[in-house]
DNA sequence: CGTTATGTTCGATG
DNA sequence: GCATCGAACATAAC
């Protein structure tokens, strides 16, 4: 599910029932989320402590501690992160869950164990370690600096808006629902488009992520309502171009399948 | 049983 | 150095 309108939800969750709240208690399920960092030392830094602001990057969620640090949540292919009240019943595949004092929890879910869960110092530090980009809704990120990362590289369209090091948040579902919003076939160098092409890719790259934050709900709850003319409910076997109607192509590249329209998007 | 999956990384290869 | 490709990770769902 989470690409940045996904995350960005998950951070509206965080803010709105986690934040300012005593942690009483840290339920580590599945220590593998962790990584190398042991439930323990996980659960102590917690335990007590209360977050205090919550901030996304691309496709990472983080959560200012009071004592000092951050977490840090990474939601890989089924993560989610949920709140859970104090009668509810924990969600299926929680991995992690932080227990508030009197008033239920957030569950960090995953299904897949694709993901983490961590604990680091600094934020700013944290984002350059991860190698990533300015965050594709960052309103200093133009066109311009977008343009002076990319237009010199010879890779395919669709991998350079997936690359997290040159502009964070975007995966492999909005990446197609952006291509085809700019009717740019997703296997174009991106150096051979014309620089108008490029600035409509840059341009509806940020309106389709907007708008898909808007919803405040992941891509799934995103395709039962999208916007008319969208291509991510008819992303599956099968699926028609919502605009002329022809039938969509599948394709691969980089590993990742892919839908384009052959008549819109000359893909 | 085989196939596929929203992310990322690593190694091999061109 | 750069780009591409496949595999791996771990697991459920179709």
């Amino acid at each position: 599910m989470p690409e940045l309108p996904d995350v960005e939800g998950f951070r509206r969750v965080l803010a709105k029932n986690g934040l300012r709240k005593a942690i009483v208690r840290v339920v580590v399920r599945d220590a593998r989320i962790l990584g190398k960092l042991s439930a323990r030392t996980f659960a102590a830094r917690l335990q007590g402590a209360r977050l205090v602001a919550a901030r996304r990057h691309g496709k990472h969620l983080m959560a200012k501690i009071d004592r000092g640090g951050w977490l840090t949540l990474h939601f890989g292919l089924t993560g989610a992160l949920q709140f859970v009240p104090a009668s509810g019943e924990e969600p299926a595949f929680t991995r992690v869950r932080l227990d508030f004092a009197g008033d239920g929890g957030l569950a960090y879910t995953n299904k897949r164990m694709i993901g983490r869960v961590g604990l680091v110092e600094d934020a700013a530090d944290f984002i350059t370690a991860e190698g990533l980009g300015p965050d594709a809704l960052d309103k200093r990120f133009d066109f311009a600096a977008f343009d002076a990362a990319v237009s010199r590289s010879k890779r395919d369209v669709k991998a350079v808006l997936m690359d997290q090091a040159i502009m964070a948040g975007i995966g492999n579902i909005y990446s197609d629902e952006i291509l085809f919003q700019a009717r740019i076939d997703p296997a174009e160098r991106i150096d051979k488009l014309a620089p108008g092409q490029r600035k409509r890719l840059f341009l509806k790259a940020r309106a389709v992520l907007k708008a898909a934050s808007a919803h405040g709900a992941g891509s799934e709850r995103f395709a039962e309502r999208t916007p008319k003319g969208s291509l991510l409910p008819e992303r599956r076997k099968g699926g028609i171009c919502p605009s002329c109607r022809s039938p969509l192509k599948i394709f691969k590249l980089g590993g990742r399948t892919g839908y384009c329209c052959p008549r819109c998007q000359g893909c």
